[in-house]
RNA sequence: GCGGGGGUAGCCGAGCAUGGACAAAGGCGCAGGACUUAAGAUCCUGUUCCGUAGGGAUACGAGGGUUCAAAUCCCUCCCCCCGCACCA
């Protein structure tokens, strides 16, 4: 048989799809089912791997089964550009970066020949060089993928088209008063004077850095009236148990002005105050000199907030000037750091301070002082102390509970009333907000991250009411598979509140109220797929004249054509064709998408469709696929462990990767793609693809209906019956189980048919069925399809028809011949199957080379019988069978059936085994005898309905 | 902690919603056989234990319960993974 050349098959078949249109969705005049399916449009800041491809892949299979079930599908796609992850790289390949322009040199290395990556990497030092490349070479891999888009449509989130829709989607949410201004926190860099992502973070991937909120509190000092030691803590509740503040003596403090009052902080401190208290004025007077450093303070006493109590300032070297104030409040009941600290103290001073315990938990007398003791910690320079410190919150915090020194607080626990401690504090003007970074972190180009507060950053606010219900209302009304994503779906819309939505820097549109910002790149993402329903249609038309009345009217109804036309010179049979595109092919029928998408992407698409789209054009159904992972592990550029989907083609070959795809394993599970399974599944398909092709090189002819034996008929019922019940499947997104059903399980029953009958008859029914065989797995794997399909009808000789029509692709699902569905058939089989398994079970245990087999069936008495209890419950079944025979031997029979858990169904089982002598007697190598007399052992008394005795004679 | 998902034979992985034909699909691996000069591929057989007649025992994280019957339902416990955002 001649080698198939894959590639080659895969790349004739795209080329062909391609040049017929054959995927251009065309609305229909005519009326019609159609199917608008979006999967998102990828990130263009390097190539996508193999687990990407699953998504997207899967996406590409629910179109071709739509378009099979005779629904007009569209399927297009798009780039994502927006953000700042793109605008990072471009700045570090600009800065020069090893680390990076190594990772892009080996990233165009996929697409380009050597030669050409620098020049190529020297562009990336422009963003939308870095963003164009590829967008460019996704589409092709996406090309190359087999996958049934409709490439007119295609467009990026930084065209002005774009840009001018995202407007007016920001205008739509605006008028509905849920774009608002207000305070937000966020990672800065000092040194570039910018906001700043994970992308921008050193190794801000792999060590992410987050935003905590301490919180501060005024210590006065004893003698000054208005001057503050401020402390941070991430612990307010626990102000009750102070008893003295931490200053670290190596470290530099500095006097700031606060409204009316002066704050005393570490230098540092001071510095990020002034990014995130509006009316801070640093005076920047120093408090002493650097020799002196913070000893300054030492000894001092303050007055702790609450009570009022005076306690002294010590010092304390774990107190890191970086860290919050760098000033720190002393609870050594509760907090190992200051416990350790204090004893410290007391051994080099001998100072003596008592703890004051304020919390209650059981397990602990003292806690701090007992899990230093326990971990057998002595020192604050040790690095378990952080440990320490986190046991103890940890246990505190959900089974501690606040004694009676605090005041209304007592007797409730800490996980209850922690915020609540907080907000009295801040009630009582002695406490603030001061945020941190998780970690300390410097930029990709060196530079110190803070968290300064945004004055006006804008938000969407997603908390009203009415927005909230008609989300729940969408969500109630549409499909998600897997199911359980619904439920979950309801509880994020309900936990979704403030999300900012613009940004100082990154790109996409500006936001239309204050443009020197930056919309966000999920909110720009909500409701583009009503962009893909006429883009190529607006390419023809003047951006400008896309304003907020043009969308207005095409999207929403609203406003008059001919008006319309006076204002933008768009004329009015143009604007009313762009419209009906859109309402023909709106709402979205299927989003397909990832899970990781639920919390973020997925909510704004649906929520956003609430609010703007009039209840016909909200979205229809969600399915969502886990991902993938290779060899048991997750797949990362980091580990290096990624198959570009560029390499797919060459390295497994496509449609072997769909299949994979498809068959290893359910949306809902992970795919693990494993080298040795790849390897499994390749010799399967190739095993199929042989298959068809053994019948076609051969000529054989189809099977005549009125030449039909047995085997066939069993065959061709087992193949309608698994059609039928895989195009169910496939409708139901379980693509897995339409495919091991349709390439597995159908493989099997051929193998089975061959060796019932031969290899000559198997390759003439297999003619019989290659049409629609081909048809339902053409969604899986398209090209080789293509191929087998028109391969056999060349060699059947069959007219061209109409050129699109030629495609296997572009076929409606065969009819299930349920005349062929053929219970009695199948079961005969299994009769058959389960007394040649039971005979080879005696044979081998007995170890007996037969010299005739002897098979005996259940008498008609027992078949009465078996009819007569087969629906009784089995308590009754004896008492009802001796009612029909009484005998003792009617007893043991009953038993026997009970026992064998056979379910009841009529055959006549001497008429199949006359019919299958022959077969029986080749498996066997011997003579077959049946219903004879003779009967040596007696074991014909053990014969059942549907379950034969057997007696094997050497 | 909250929310979600899991724990199935040497391994991967179905089944569990609607309990029964489940010693538990399928694949991998392993062993034996056929084919082959040979290897590979392919095909057949086996792969918990016991058994010279189609049988029996034990088993689906652990323990209990419901039931004539539990991998499947209920309870308790143990263990593992993922998300908790403003990031695409």
């Amino acid at each position: 048989m001649a080698e198939l050349n894959f590639k080659e098959i895969e790349e004739k078949w795209q080329r062909r799809w391609e040049e017929n249109k054959v995927f251009d969705a065309e609305i229909e005049k005519e009326e019609g089912k159609k199917f608008f399916l979006t999967v998102p449009y990828p990130y263009t800041s390097g190539p996508l791997h193999i687990g990407h491809g699953r998504t997207y892949t899967l996406g590409d299979m629910i179109a071709r089964f739509k378009r099979l079930q005779g629904y007009n599908v569209l399927f297009p796609m798009a780039f994502h550009v927006t953000g700042t992850p793109i605008l990072a790289i471009a700045d570090s390949i600009a800065r020069g970066e090893e680390e990076v322009v190594e990772r892009y040199r080996d990233y165009v290395s996929i697409y380009e020949d050597e030669e050409k990556v620098e020049k190529i990497i020297n562009s990336f030092g422009n963003a939308e060089n870095v963003a164009d490349f590829f967008a460019d070479r996704i589409s092709e891999d996406f090309k190359r993928m087999g996958y049934s888009i409709d490439w007119r449509r295609k467009f990026n989130t930084t065209e002005p088209m774009y840009n001018k829709f995202i407007e007016w989607q920001f205008k739509k949410l605006y008028d509905k008063g849920v774009i608002k201004k207000g305070k937000y926190p966020i990672t800065y860099s000092i040194e570039d004077d910018s906001a700043v992502g994970e992308d921008d973070i050193e190794e801000g991937d792999i060590n992410k850095v987050s935003i905590i909120e301490h919180t501060t509190i005024k210590f006065k000092l004893a003698n000054d009236s208005e001057t503050y030691l401020i402390a941070a803590t991430l612990r307010p509740e626990t102000i009750f148990g102070v008893t003295n503040l931490w200053i670290n003596p190596a470290a530099r403090y500095v006097k700031v002005r606060v409204g009316k009052e002066n704050w005393i902080v570490s230098r540092e401190a001071a510095e990020k105050l002034g990014y995130q208290k509006e009316e801070l004025q640093i005076t920047n007077y120093k408090l002493q000199t650097e020799e002196a450093g913070g000893g300054f303070f030492i000894g001092k006493k303050v007055k702790e907030p609450v009570e009022g109590r005076e306690i002294p300032v010590l010092p304390a070297s774990f107190v890191d000037a970086d860290v919050g104030t760098g000033v720190v409040y002393s609870v050594p009941a509760h907090a190992p750091y200051d416990y350790i600290a204090l004893e410290d103290l007391r051994r080099e001073k001998g100072l003596e301070i008592a703890p004051i315990k304020i919390i209650d938990i059981e397990g602990y007398d003292l806690p701090a002082k007992e899990i230093c003791e326990r971990m057998g910690i002595e020192s604050q320079e040790d690095e378990r102390l952080d440990e320490a410190t986190q046991i103890i919150y940890k246990d505190e915090f959900y089974r501690g509970v606040l004694n009676e020194k605090c005041g209304d607080f007592a007797g409730i626990e800490i996980a209850a009333i922690k915020d609540e401690v907080k907000d009295w504090l801040k009630g009582k003007k002695v406490a603030d907000v001061f945020y941190e970074t998780s970690r300390k972190a410097v930029t990709r180009g060196g530079g110190k991250v803070i968290v300064a507060v945004l004055q006006n950053q804008w938000f969407i606010d997603y908390t009203p009411s009415w927005w909230k219900d008609m989300g729940h209302k969408l969500v109630e009304g549409m499909a998600f598979y897997p199911e359980k994503y619904k439920a979950y779906m309801q509880d994020i819309i309900d936990w979704l509140a403030l999300r900012p939505c613009v940004r100082k820097r990154g790109l996409g549109t500006r936001f239309p109220y204050e443009k020197d910002w930056i919309i966000e790149s999920l909110s720009d993402s909500t409701i583009y797929m009503a962009l893909y329903t006429i883009v190529h249609l607006l390419r023809q038309l003047p951006v400008d004249a896309l304003d907020e009345k043009f969308f207005d009217y095409v999207f929403l109804g609203i406003g008059d054509a001919g008006e319309l036309t006076k204002e933008t010179n768009i004329d009015a049979d143009t604007l009313n064709r762009i419209k009906g595109e859109f309402e023909y092919w709106y709402p979205n029928d299927l989003r397909h998408t990832a899970p990781p998408h639920l919390s973020n992407h997925l909510v704004f698409f649906l929520m956003h469709h609430a609010a703007i789209f009039p209840e016909r054009g909200w979205p229809r159904a969600i399915t969502l696929n886990e991902l993938m992972i290779r060899e048991g592990r997750k797949m990362s550029k980091s580990k290096g462990n990624v198959i570009p989907l560029a390499k797919v083609s060459e390295l497994y070959g496509v449609d072997l990767y769909r299949l994979y795809c498809a068959i290893n394993a359910d949306f809902g599970s992970v795919v693990n793609w494993r080298e040795q399974d790849v390897d499994a599944l390749r010799r399967r398909f190739n095993a199929l693809v042989e298959l068809f092709e053994q019948s076609i090189d051969t000529g054989a002819e189809e099977l005549r209906e009125d030449e039909l034996t047995h085997p066939d008929r069993w065959l061709l019922s087992k193949f309608y019956r698994k059609l039928r019940d895989s195009i169910e499947r496939f409708d139901a997104f379980k693509m897995r189980e339409a495919g091991i059903n349709m390439v597995f399980n159908l493989m099997n029953d051929i193998r089975y048919y061959e060796h019932r009958e031969s290899e000559e008859r198997r390759k003439r029914i297999v003619r019989n069925l290659m049409d629609d065989w081909l048809i339902i797995l053409s969604p899986i794997v398209p090209h080789i399809c293509e191929e087998i399909w028109h391969r056999n009808r060349e060699e059947k000789g069959e007219g061209r028809r109409e050129r699109k029509l030629e495609f296997v692709s572009l076929q409606t699902l065969p009819e299930i011949k349920e005349e062929f569905i053929d219970d009695r058939v199948e079961r005969e089989e299994e009769y058959l199957v389960s007394l040649i398994g039971d005979t080879k079970e005696i044979l081998k245990i007995a170890r007996i080379k037969p010299g005739k087999i002897y098979i005996y069936t259940a008498e008609e008495w027992k078949w009465e019988i078996f009819r007569a209890i087969r629906d009784l419950p089995d308590k009754d079944k004896i008492k009802e069978a001796m009612k029909l025979r009484k005998d003792k031997s009617t007893v043991d029979f009953v038993k026997r059936v009970m026992k064998s858990k056979l379910a009841y169904f009529e055959l006549n089982e001497s008429e199949i085994l006359e019919r299958e002598k022959e077969y029986l007697m080749r498996e066997f190598g011997c003579e077959i005898g049946i219903n004879a007399e003779y009967d040596p052992k007696g074991k014909k008394k053990f014969a059942i309905p549907l379950k034969p005795a057997i007696y094997v004679e050497e």
